[in-house]
DNA sequence: TGTATATTTACTGTCGACAAAGAATGTTTT
DNA sequence: AAAACATTCTTTGTCGACAGTAAATATACA
């Protein structure tokens, strides 16, 4: 909703429902991670959220510790807290678990759906196609997500939500990342393949469901793949430019 | 190391080190909640654990939002929280996923272990050896989540490592609860199968590291399954007591 | 001028206190 | 006596402030 990083404050209210605090603070610092407002390796700076949430500094810091538990920022001990890096060397090991996580839930979904969840991951893939004919990149990242979400959700197992969830939201990061170089072509096959796990699930056919699951986690890997090859070639010139690494945006202070 | 749980302070240092307070929390609790010191259901009071560590309610806090952040406690809001009940209708997705976290990481641990690692995984499987000698039941769940989450670290995909480490903790706290009706023929079955694992690891035969450690799982499984049934049966009479639910332990206060 | 040391600065970790929300208790009314 | 209401009490969520730590800056020394 609110554009602002280093803005004008949020919550311009005189007074926030006590307990919301925590809430307020988190859900908007991981929206605006994981929509990239705040590039990673970012420093977090605990009086600037402060002011600009209007609250102080104790649930901003209970929020930051929620967000490290999540993976989305780093706590230097005494130091302050920076954004997750996006590490590209650890890429693999996260096309691995996405991968399996497409495959585990897809197939838990098609298991255990009900007709009310089958009708909304429907409803979910009709957004989906909407972003795609407005070609609407930022809509179709979060509705895929959520598309998914839906059917790991419908899967009924909270340990594969909870671990899926996070590296859908990471692969958000991702996604963003090489927003500008979207490829048009692509969303149009992952909306078919969409359709494809939709009636795998419906059918309750567990191993077909794996294996367009699977299929459609190779092609999102493949994609994402391709950005950061086209990516390195372009911007990430070490011995041209000095840079040690490709791992975290660089501080912007001073 | 520290039995009271309602006991005496265990920081009687008259200063502790600045940033260790959160940590000393965290890490005390978390231990008291997997090894069943502070029962599931316990009702956590904050101001006593003021008292009891020697320091603001700030970071104790602090430790318990991480605490909720991994599932160990549940906080409602504007009321206490709470350890974490443990709810016996989620047991199928739990063995199920922890099935798969056997398998995956054992499999990576296959193709990607050092000769360090072996000898790391060697070395606990040792340590288990002498548990199960001693019969020494604790050491044995101890020493057993130790080895497995060694090898998970020896695949070295953090996703897993952090799922898998959540599960073999959830799964302590399980064993434990059957502590009493342990049956000591099941450890050295455990002991033969973990020797398996390791041959098939160190051979970097990943199809063979898959099967033993689906069967290893499966017979965890069955085992804890087995107590489940057994202790339903002696305790867990519903309708001659008038309790609602086998869930969560009843608050002792008052 | 370059290096080592002292000082300042900025920010974090922690503390004690206050106020709201809910539970427990007491009171009034029918 | 039961129910509705008011009051007290306990506990949480939040606040402002202080002290310690590490970086940044300034100073001394070779």
């Amino acid at each position: 909703m609110s554009d602002n990083f280093f803005g004008e404050p949020d919550a311009a209210g005189p007074k926030r429902k006590r307990g919301l605090g925590v809430v307020t603070a988190y859900s908007t610092l991981k929206r605006e991670i994981l929509e990239l407002k705040i590039p990673p390796g970012s420093l977090i700076d605990e009086v600037k959220l402060t002011e600009r949430f209007g609250m102080s500094r104790t649930p901003i810091r209970e929020a930051l510790v929620k967000l490290a538990s999540d993976g989305l920022v780093v706590t230097l001990p005494n130091r302050s807290t920076v954004v997750a890096p996006i590490d590209f060397f650890e890429l693999p090991q996260f096309f691995d678990a996405l991968t399996l996580m497409y495959r585990v839930t897809t197939r838990l979904a098609a298991a255990n759906r009900t007709d009310e969840e089958i009708a909304a991951i429907r409803a979910l893939q009709a957004e989906y196609a909407v972003a795609v004919a407005a070609k609407d990149v930022s809509a179709m990242i979060e509705v895929n997500r959520d598309f998914h979400a839906e059917i790991a959700r419908a899967g009924k197992n909270r340990y594969y939500c909870d671990l899926f969830e996070r590296l859908l939201d990471e692969g958000r990061r991702l996604l963003r990342l090489y927003y500008s170089s979207f490829n048009y072509e692509l969303p149009r096959i992952y909306l078919d393949e969409h359709e494809e796990i939709v009636a795998a699930i419906e059918a309750q056919d567990v191993d077909r469901a794996d294996r367009v699951a699977e299929a459609h986690a190779d092609q999102i890997v493949r994609q994402i793949q391709a950005y950061v090859v086209t990516d390195r070639r372009i911007n990430t010139g070490l011995p041209l430019r000095g840079n040690a690494r490709p791992s975290g945006a660089a501080s912007k202070e001073r």
